[in-house]
RNA sequence: GCGCACGUAGCUCAGUUGGAUAGAGCAGCAGCCUUCUAAGCUGCGGGUCAGGGGUUCGACUCCCUUCGUGCGCGCCA
């Protein structure tokens, strides 16, 4: 269990009670507060439910403060006190501690945490590129906020599937095998690239290698004199079909590959296609029309997203009776509901936002949401604004001269592009600066963690003690009137409950910047006055003992939220000399 | 024009479903290596939380409004 629970089942317990007795009911959901104290003189926790009560009871905070205060065991704890408008603060003692939080190891508590949360099946869609060139920045930040939440997710214990959406179909498609067709040709005839071409230069790396790999078929094959000679319309429109999967397979596979190499999971990816062939699209249409959610215009089929807050209607089977890709996207969302899950989370670019309310309006008209637990939730990536020198670094697709994610892997380590990322909420634009990241990468606080983690392990090495388990009754005493000490632990101790909020409102920041506290907490303790364990080895072993369970407990927290967060945990660094 | 975001220290950003004295890194200044790693520590300076109004025991947080910035407003994806 985590403290906080703990505390929230006996202040919830207290509140009915004290509620009851003023002759009205709580809400039957409904749950205190309980916030951490603004600083430890004021003790462990505390909770503002003094002054919730009094809207209801319609009575003084501080009278309802002490009633409270009666209905609790206050017996059991260091201190229990009325602070300010109505706060009531709490100082644990260690006997509580060491009752609640029983586990030996940090893996162990959280599995055991995990029983706190009613897990949901969540189905997270995050980056899903399109397969039509190299991903950007954008894509890397994505990656990184959306893998990082789904293992927080996880380990707070919700069950999660991560899919990335594949838009291999539709127009952008021929347009590709079209850019293909015209790049080959230009290599035995002069031909302009048309304008509605992918104009990148990347077109022509991936059609060497596919020339260079023998991908090309007899038909499509070109050389000078074919050339020459070839039926020129024809043959593009045959080369554009024949290239577009090849193109399509190519950029996917080495999307994947950089999603890899950036410690991007997933579970599948999902491909657009197959839910065409399938008439799955199509006959989303139908089910919206069944369900009176469709109208016609001018030939054209218009789902009324204005009933859901939309700004206007929008097409959704053209005059031609091509579906758009909004039917795409619905019939996609219908399949996940389908598939039986229950929180659906999508990380959109910034560019998508005007999106949100057509597509949450068509999960309404097909019936989700309709039950408890359901919930369709979008989150926005907001762009990144790279620089370079301090310089912006220009990113325009269309003249296919844009920063890759791959650039940014090669010029710069994924444990700082990791971290650097999700230190940032997703809603703000942001800068990023190449130059400064590689400049300060010795002063990266992403170092810091990793170094604080190196110096715990270099401790265990210099004191020829391996990590043991940690008993936390035993720690709670002993960090007793040792400030450093009683910083470091109580805020271990929050490890938990922090993935528990994280899981509930997905603000991964908290999580790096909750490892740096730590880290600063621990390198704290570690300057501090009689806390040099090597020392104590001799003068005092058992109190050696306890600090070393201290480390150890650190060590576990920093190993498992920088795997969390997809950075490696060195045990041991050391200083490049420059 | 309409819609959605964002606006916090010189710079980049945090700020827990509204809670006690608004924080960190970088940059600046002053100290600290016979020490379990100086990739470190200690201290200092730096803010009308864009402006104004409202809601309440309490507002950086919620509502209204003005200003500024970004994005969106296709039978494109």
């Amino acid at each position: 269990m985590t403290l906080r629970t703990f505390l929230r089942s006996m202040v919830a317990a207290a509140a009915g009670q004290v509620a009851r007795a003023g002759g009205s009911d709580l809400p039957a959901d409904f749950q205190p507060r309980i916030d951490y104290t603004p600083d430890l003189k004021f003790g462990h926790y505390a909770t503002p439910a003094a002054m919730e009560l009094a809207k209801v009871l319609k009575q003084n905070p501080r009278a309802i403060a002490e009633k409270l205060i009666a209905a609790i065991d206050v017996s059991a704890f260091e201190k229990v006190e009325i602070a300010g408008a109505g706060f009531i603060n709490f100082t644990l003692n260690p006997a509580q501690i060491a009752a609640t939080v029983t586990f030996d190891s940090v893996g162990k508590w959280l599995e055991n945490c995990r029983k706190e949360t009613a897990g949901e099946k969540v189905i997270f869609e995050y980056v899903s590129a399109n397969p039509t060139g190299p991903m950007n920045i954008v894509s890397a930040r994505a990656a990184s906020v959306g893998d990082s939440i789904t293992r927080v997710l996880r380990a707070a214990g919700h069950s999660v599937h991560r899919e990335y959406y594949v838009n291999d179909y539709g127009n952008q498609v021929e347009k590709l095998g079209l850019s293909f067709a015209y790049r080959y040709l230009q290599k035995f005839t002069a031909i302009d690239l048309p304008e509605d071409c992918y104009q990148g230069e990347y077109i022509v790396l991936y059609l060497d290698r596919l020339i260079a790999d023998g991908k090309i078929s007899t038909e499509i094959t070109l050389d000078a004199g074919k050339a020459a000679s070839l039926n020129r319309d024809q043959w593009i429109a045959d080369a554009a079909k024949y290239f577009a999967p090849l193109g399509i397979r190519s950029i996917l596979h080495d999307q994947q590959t950089d999603l890899k190499n950036f410690r991007t999971e997933f579970d599948a990816f999902f491909s657009e296609a197959t839910l065409h062939e399938q008439g799955r699209v199509l006959g989303i249409a139908e089910e919206l029309k069944r369900r009176g959610k469709l109208r016609s215009e001018d030939g054209a089929q218009l789902f009324v997203s204005t009933e859901y807050g939309d700004d206007k209607d929008r097409v959704v089977v053209r005059s031609d009776g091509r579906p758009t890709y909004l039917l795409a996207d619905i019939a996609y969302h219908a399949d996940k509901v389908a598939r039986g899950f229950q929180t659906i989370i999508d990380i959109w670019g910034p560019d998508h936002h005007g999106y949100i309310a057509r597509l949450s309006g068509a999960l309404k008209a097909l019936g989700f949401g309709e039950h408890a637990g359901e919930s369709f939730k979008v989150i926005i990536a907001q762009q990144v604004n790279l620089l370079e020198n301090g310089q912006p670094v220009v990113m325009s697709k269309r003249l296919g001269k844009f920063q890759t994610m791959r650039d940014l892997i090669e010029k710069i380590p994924v444990d700082v592009c990791r971290y650097f990322f999700v230190t940032r909420g997703l809603s703000t634009h942001l800068d990023f600066d190449l130059t400064l990241a590689l400049d300060q990468s010795k002063k990266n606080p992403v170092y810091y963690v990793q170094y604080a983690n190196a110096r715990i392990h270099s401790i265990f090495r210099e004191c020829g003690q391996p990590p043991q388990g940690f008993a936390t009754g035993e720690l709670a005493t002993a960090v007793a009137g040792h400030a450093e000490r009683a910083a470091l632990f109580y805020w271990l101790m929050r490890f938990p409950e922090l993935l528990q909020d994280i899981a509930r409102n997905y603000e991964i920041q908290r999580l790096p910047e909750y490892l740096y506290q730590t880290a600063t907490l621990f390198t704290s303790f570690y300057h501090g006055k009689g806390n040099r364990i090597k020392d104590l080895l001799q003068e005092n072993p058992s109190h050696a003992q306890v600090l070393l369970s201290l480390c150890n407990l650190t060590t576990q927290v920093l190993e498992t939220g920088l795997e969390l967060l997809g950075i490696s945990a060195p045990r041991e660094m050391h200083r490049d000399e420059d």
